[in-house]
RNA sequence: GGCCCGGUAGCUCAGUUGGUUAGAGCGCUAGCCUGUCACGCUAGAGGUCGAGGGUUCGAGCCCCUUCCGGGUCGCCA
């Protein structure tokens, strides 16, 4: 028997035609001497009817099966009686009435039905993953996934880019996250690293000549787990020569436009938005902000000042701010009980606490009100746009500690009382990154992005004077709140490399030893180049509306970087490790 | 490493103040059934209450430890 037809493929045009379907039993309705077999593969569920009367020898063999037996049906595809039509199903008006039957494959009782929305739990279905990924809703899920990574390759292919592969056993780079290590067998003591990205190979290959190059590749990095975060995890990599922030924005403005027409057929406008850092982080409190509503911070620190509040002045004398939200309208919606909660979530984020003042008619309800004077609580007022039924939340703390407390605020708030439209697609490059930051651990400038990250040319003045001022050349592309990319302008000067490198603390010597093969390249013609990568798997995740990259990884490991379904990571015997080189030390010996 | 949530039949869950033999729905098995599609009807099987320890006359329930999973902070250039 030769497959003829998808179970949901067939049309109309196939009534009547003898076709030959395969695939899993979804469901068997055994009505005695008339059996109904829903027969699913990945294009969906298509009704079989065997039928005694007409096919006894048929029958017999067909009322063997069992859920997610693999059966071959051959037959003839029949309307339905208007009586018998399932308006539910796909392919409801129709049914195949079979004439020869086989048992491909017999299975046991699955421990979990495959249905949408299954309700078992994630450790069951990881552990069977296999049968999971039946699930139609996981099949939609890496159909999606598909049409993406074709659009990205179909895209970026029209626009000239070359897709090329780089090593995935490389070199452990310092900074950034921790490397996956794998050991050397030819070269005692020695290791490989998996790569966090293919950022140094994809900026040879533009000293390599080949001045658009893309590639879609895992990409390891040995930190804790979250639901948008795996060990391995994929990036639409890519990299141009000759361009600057305007051209990498604008070839990627196309691509995202196109994704979301083909994958979704949802109009997106270009250009995007655009928010300088220091915009995102005074407004929204976050570098990926959701500017899908309002609720933005507000600077009440020159009020604060004279408020006569101790913990409002003390933070702007000791350098800091305090900001505030006007959460509209919230006040009555808001318990006692709950803007505690919200005061907790400041907490999560190292605010020492959360002050607040509901506006009601008839007055006002603080936190603080035996330090609101009519004149200060006028002040705040004013500035929020205070109006009677409003929370006002404030937050006075060192202006990281301010921002990322009310950063996740508006969020909580937003996600509370129902602020985001669903359905709705809100693009926006956060640019202008400060190149560097401060490292609390080692006291000593960073980068932020990484240490071949351009600076903006109007700030090159302050590279070594003041280095916090600088604004680098760098740009994140953000979803709904989520930074889905991210990119940047590349140093392409051998003189500013340096100066970059003794910035951040590096001697030459530790340079050479670290980067000297980039380096080298780059002393032998370096186009000005840079590009961007995206996060495949947060982009998919996104598109299907799902709160977990899992959703969208075909074997995807748990919180602990295990594999549910192959037990990995496992032991090993003595006799790898020898040839390794490696002895364990330090590792808890199990019961054997 | 910290905090929070969860673990009872194959699955999803209920389980009163600590008290007899731990229940339900679905699934499964067998029988009956010619238009089902959450098929129906009848009967049946199915339990290390995650594991270990403690308190108690008595523990699914209380206490301690631990394992597993999820969320989150730190971490993630």
């Amino acid at each position: 028997m030769k497959r003829t037809h998808r179970c949901a493929e067939v049309t109309a045009a196939d009534v009547g035609h003898d076709i030959t379907v395969m695939g899993w039993v979804q469901k068997r309705r055994d009505l005695g001497a008339l059996l109904f077999i829903a027969l699913r593969d990945r294009s969906g569920i298509l009704q079989v009817v065997v039928n005694s009367e007409t096919h006894a020898e048929l029958h017999e063999k067909a009322v063997q099966v069992r859920s997610e037996f693999v059966v071959a049906v051959r037959g003839k595809l029949a309307n339905r009686d208007a009586s018998a039509v399932n308006a539910n199903m796909e392919t409801g008006t129709v049914e195949l009435v079979a004439e020869e039957f086989r048992i491909l494959s017999k299975s046991e009782t699955p421990p979990f039905h495959i249905e949408d929305n299954s309700s078992a739990n994630d450790v069951l279905r990881l552990k069977h993953r296999f049968l999971d990924l039946r699930r139609p809703d996981m099949q939609r899920n890496l159909m999606l996934r598909h049409r993406l990574a074709k659009c990205a390759r179909d895209h970026f292919h029209d626009a000239g880019f070359l897709e090329i592969e780089t090593p995935m056993l490389t070199k452990s780079t310092p900074e950034g996250a921790r490397d996956y290590l794998v050991p050397s067998r030819v070269q005692p003591g020695k290791f490989f690293a998996l790569p966090q990205s293919p950022q140094l190979f994809k900026q040879l290959l533009m000293v390599g000549g080949f001045d658009r190059y893309m590639q879609i590749t895992k990409c390891f990095r040995d930190e804790d787990l979250r639901a948008d975060r795996q060990p391995e995890f994929t990036q639409i990599d890519l990299e141009m020569a000759f361009v600057d922030v305007d051209d990498v924005i604008g070839v990627n403005e196309t691509f995202l436009r196109k994704a979301f027409k083909d994958v979704m057929g949802v109009d997106v406008p270009t250009p995007f938005k655009r928010l300088p850092y220091d915009q995102a982080m005074s407004r929204y409190g976050s570098d990926k902000p959701d500017t899908r509503f309002g609720l933005e911070l507000c600077d009440c620190s020159d009020l604060a000042v004279s408020s006569g509040f101790q913990v409002f002045s003390g933070a702007v004398d000791a350098g800091g701010s305090v900001r505030a939200i006007n959460a509209k309208g919230c006040g009555p919606k808001y318990s006692r009980k709950e803007i505690d909660a919200l005061g907790d979530v400041a907490k999560t984020y190292k605010a020492k606490g959360l002050a607040w003042i509901v506006i009601d008619e008839a007055g006002f309800k603080s936190s603080f009100a035996k330090f609101l004077t009519e004149d200060v609580l006028a002040g705040f007022k004013a500035r929020l746009g205070a109006e009677p039924g409003d929370l006002l939340l404030f937050v006075a703390d060192k202006d990281d500690v301010v921002f990322d407390a009310l950063g996740h605020l508006r969020l909580a708030i937003a996600a509370k009382t129902g602020l985001i439209r669903p359905g709705t697609w809100d693009l926006l490059w956060v640019t202008e990154f400060p190149l560097l930051e401060r490292d609390g651990e080692e006291d000593r400038w960073v980068a932020k992005h990484h240490p071949f990250t351009s600076p903006m040319d109007e700030d090159l003045a302050y590279l070594e004077s003041d280095p916090g001022k600088v604004r680098a050349k760098a740009y994140d592309i953000v979803l709904n709140g989520v930074e889905i990319g991210g990119g940047s302008i590349r140093i392409h000067d051998q003189e500013l490399q340096q100066k970059m490198f003794r910035t951040i603390g590096f001697t030459e010597e530790q340079a050479q030893a670290r980067f000297g093969f980039l380096l080298d390249a780059f002393r032998y013609g370096t186009p000005p180049h840079g590009g961007l990568a995206y996060g495949l798997d947060r982009l998919s995740m996104l598109m299907l509306g799902k709160d977990s990259i899992r959703d969208v990884i075909a074997f995807p490991k748990v919180q602990t970087a295990a594999c549910l379904m192959t037990g990995a990571p496992d032991v090993v015997d003595d006799k790898q490790l020898d040839e390794l080189h490696i002895r364990l030390s330090d590792v808890p010996l199990e019961a054997e």
